[in-house]
Formats: structure tokens, C-alpha cells, sequence
DNA sequence: CCCGATACTGAATATAATGCCACTGCTGAA
DNA sequence: TTCAGCAGTGGCATTATATTCAGTATCGGG
């Protein structure tokens, strides 16, 4: 049993045209200038167009392209996806996972509560995402309810990491000990038991590996 | 000897209320998460309104204090007014300072041991720098040694806060207390004794306000 | 020559959202 | 007591917006 994590990253970005990176461009402007993303009429009138859909047609080859989020219904609902190499500077942009559904994958999109520029130096090895920690298992690791976890993507993990794993439907933060055909879970906290998994019987996926907490919260 | 530092903030901004505060604080939160700002109906849904016209009315508020720009008309068209006007960019690159020197400022370029790249929504209120904190007499408030103390400037603090505080000629960061003539500093590690200041007596200068962790090294 | 992609015009429609009015209840200051 | 500010409920007219449908035109393959 490997220890091992599907993965699977988004894939390249299709070419945009002159007129879409036009269109892109202005959405930035009047997103920056205003502080709320355009309506298509308002992109129509910026551009000369005189249909409001020009601008729509624009909107969903951009979001096929993959460069934007256009949230159905909602009123300027778009939202620039600033995929990490397009940027001058090397600062990603870092999800927030909430509560992680049984079954489905880590980064799906229903689970993003919000995203974080992150110095990719402030962390390493580099974070991949971060965690909303629930529950105060890891309390005397300095790890409480509300704190955000820096998760690097890694389907290994050596003995005495913190870990993100995946036990059954659940997923859960604890420090990893490796014990021959079985693995502990340990909880920091000794209101807490310990989790055993046998490796030859239950299923155990790593998600990842912490590397480093970030408390914003009242929590403080 | 009224707890007052130099530091000084911008203009007047009229205190907000507790409801007021949480709508704000709402506001950034949705706008963070979604990419643009929320409408009256989804603040409501948030917040558990019964009517929409609750929201307009804290906007209102909101506005007339100062906090908020709103675009008439204009769905969704919310501005938070960025205060202290430091932010030019999206991002902040924000000091850490290690070690400080007795009777030096804070800020002083040599306490400086690098800088990080933050985004300035991570925080509320704005951090301004980061301490870097040694010892363990926080360790029950989660915060361990090495860990980086995001700090906002203040010379204020109320009771209950978790404060970088000068006394005499140490920097430390404690929860306080006020005891009316005197102020406690209290650790969150019984293993550390409180600090007692008879505010008559002693010299007591906040530094600033704990407004955050990050924890980034190999202590994890 | 037809097809799909790009780049628009123009109009129609359902609904999302703002903005306003009337009203309740509380609190603290004048 | 009265009055202003705060914190809401509920309803409603008027815009603002998204979204779809029906076209026109150009371009570069296959």
C-alpha cells in the first residue's frame, strides 16, 4: 500500500486572441478602478460594442479558455483566474479549504472558501494550499480550531511530519508514525486518542504534508 | 501614564458598532472569497437577516462613517475604503523583526531580518510588521517559539488582547489585563509567572497588538 | 463549398438587485 | 418625556443584469 495520492494539476491554457486579451485587459482595469468586476454592459460600452453580447460572447471564450470564473446568475459575477505564471511577481495565489466532502478531491472548487497571496518563500517546501483546520486535535502543536494549514500536495510522508490524511470518509490532520504494517495517526492533545490504521486492511491516502500555520482569526 | 504611544493613526474615522463591525468584516470576507462584493440580499443570507433592508441600512451606516464606498445604482457596488492609505499594490511587503534592542524603535533597520510579501487582507486590523517571537510563555495561546507574531501598530489595547509590549527595556508579548491603576501581563503557559505593572510606578509602552500568526520553520 | 471559430448587431425576457416607505423595539442622552 | 441612533421586518416599484434567440459577416481549413 503506497501511501499514494492521485494528483492531477489543471492543464495549459489555450492561446488567447488580440480582441480577448483586450477584453481581459479591461476587465482588470475596471476591476482594479472600481473594485468590482464589470457588467457585460459596461464591458460593451468600454469596448464600442452596441450588443451586450458581444461582451457575453467574449465572457465564455474566456471562461473556456480558462482564464476566467463566470458564476451563473449572479450580477458582475467574474472572477480573473490569475494562474501562477502569469503574474510579474512570483507571489502565488493560495486556496482556502473548508470542509472537504467524503469522496470528492481536496482542491474541487465547492470547497474553496477564499484565496491568499502567499510569498511562495514564506513556506517550504512550498504550499500548495491552505487548510481550515477544524477541531483542537492538534492543540499542543500550536495547530487550534479556525487556523489555517500550509499544505504541500505530497503523497508521501515520513514518520513524525504533520500529515493531511484521508482515513475512510474523513479527513483529518495528525502526525504520522510509521509502525511496520501499521501507521499511528497522532493526535497532539491528550483528550484525543491516537488513530491505528492496519495498512494491509483500511485505506489510508496522504494529501499532504504541513508545512506551516497561519492564525488570522479572532482565535487570538 | 494613559498606555499612549507616538504611533498615531490617520484621520477620524467614527468608531463603528458591534454589529457594524461584523458586517464589515463579512463583506471582506464574501469579496475575498467570491471575487467581487456581495449584494444586500446575500449579506442578509449571511448574516440571518429576514429582510434585505437590514443590510442596506448597515451599508448606509457603513458609509456614512466613512468605511464603504457605495456606487449608486450600481449592483454590487461596494468599495472598502482601504484606511491608513499605505497599500498601494494588492500586497504589503511587511519587516520581521528578530531581536530588539533595548531602548531602540521597533522598525529600526537592524532588528530587520527579512521581509515577507503579505497579502494585506490576511489580517484584521492591517499588520504592519512581524515579530518573531522567542520562548514559550504563549504556548497555550498557540503560539510557540520561532513563530512570526503579525503585529498592527498601536499604542491602544483593550483588555483581553494579546499585546507586543515594552517594559523597561524587554519586549515581550503577552495577553493584558487592566486592573485599574495597575495592568497584568499574563503569559498563557503555566510554567511562566505574570508581569505586574503599576502603571503609577513603572513605564508601560504597547508596541502594538497581536492581530495574527505564521509559522513557517521546522518547529511544526 | 461547407464548417467552425471569431466577432459582432439587435431584441426580448426573466430575474437579480437597488432603493424607498412604513413600522417595531430598544437604548441612552437631553 | 421626547428624541436620535441602532437594529431589525416586510413589501414594492424600478432598474440593472444576465442570458437566450435570431441574425450578419469574415476567415482559414478540409
Amino acid at each position: 500500500m503506497p501511501l499514494l495520492n492521485e494528483g492531477t494539476v489543471s492543464g495549459a491554457m489555450e492561446p488567447l486572441t488580440e480582441r480577448q486579451s483586450e477584453i481581459l485587459r479591461l476587465i482588470r482595469e475596471l476591476t482594479e478602478a472600481s473594485g468590482f468586476p464589470p457588467t457585460r454592459a459596461e464591458i460593451a460600452r468600454s469596448m464600442g460594442f452596441r450588443s451586450v453580447n458581444a461582451a457575453e460572447q467574449h465572457l465564455r471564450a474566456l471562461e473556456k479558455k480558462g482564464v476566467l470564473d463566470i458564476s451563473s446568475g449572479a450580477s458582475r459575477g467574474i472572477r480573473i483566474r490569475d494562474r501562477s505564471g502569469a503574474r510579474l511577481g512570483r507571489l502565488m495565489e493560495l486556496a482556502v479549504i473548508g470542509r472537504v466532502a467524503a469522496g470528492s478531491p481536496m482542491l474541487a472548487e465547492e470547497h474553496v472558501q477564499g484565496r491568499f497571496q502567499i510569498d511562495p518563500n514564506l513556506f517550504a517546501p512550498r504550499a500548495d494550499y491552505l487548510l481550515r483546520v477544524r477541531g483542537m486535535s492538534m492543540r499542543d502543536a500550536g495547530i487550534l480550531e479556525g487556523d489555517l494549514l500550509a499544505v504541500h500536495r505530497s503523497g508521501e510522508a515520513r514518520s513524525g511530519q504533520i500529515v493531511v490524511a484521508r482515513v475512510g470518509d474523513e479527513v483529518t490532520v495528525k502526525r504520522l508514525r510509521r509502525r511496520g504494517h501499521s501507521v499511528q495517526l497522532l493526535p497532539e492533545n491528550p483528550d484525543f486518542a491516537p488513530i491505528e490504521v492496519d495498512l494491509r486492511r483500511d485505506s489510508l491516502v496522504i494529501e499532504g504534508i504541513g508545512v506551516g500555520v497561519i492564525r488570522n482569526g479572532k482565535s487570538l
